[in-house]
DNA sequence: GTTATGACTATGG
DNA sequence: GCCATAGCCATAA
């Protein structure tokens, strides 16, 4: 069951877990999910995504890929350009070497 | 109530 | 590496 309220609060808590990501750094979607999950007892690497696709405007959304280091097509272009900027590692193919960038989100009331 | 859809993920060919 | 398939959770129609 899902109120209005819950849903304003898992939102909160994925741009928190958003903006927990340093510059240069980056998170996956599934992280995050992980991390409000295991705090609110649901919601999911689809759900990260359709929050930050909805709320993502005041938030490094860039900072968050999904779990290849791949960002969608259509958003590829300005997270890359942000990537430069930020000196986020890259891999050969564009994409974030998460190897070396991963960065585990975290909650302020954590 | 059922179906379609989404800024996902893991697995197999 | 790319493509297809199957799970996944919640929302919207």
């Amino acid at each position: 069951m899902t109120t209005a309220e819950e849903r304003e609060l898992y939102v909160e808590l994925v741009l928190q877990a958003a903006e927990s990501v340093p510059r240069g750094r980056a998170t996956t979607y599934g992280a995050i999910a992980e991390v409000v999950g295991r705090r609110l007892g649901r919601g999911g690497p689809r759900l990260v995504g359709s929050v930050l696709a909805r709320h993502g405007g005041a938030v490094p959304w860039w900072r968050v890929v999904r779990a290849d280091g791949s960002l969608p097509p259509s958003h590829d272009a300005e997270a890359r350009q942000a990537y430069l900027e930020e000196g986020t590692p890259l891999r050969p193919g564009g994409t974030v070497d998460l190897g070396r960038a991963f960065w585990q989100p975290t909650l302020q009331a954590q």
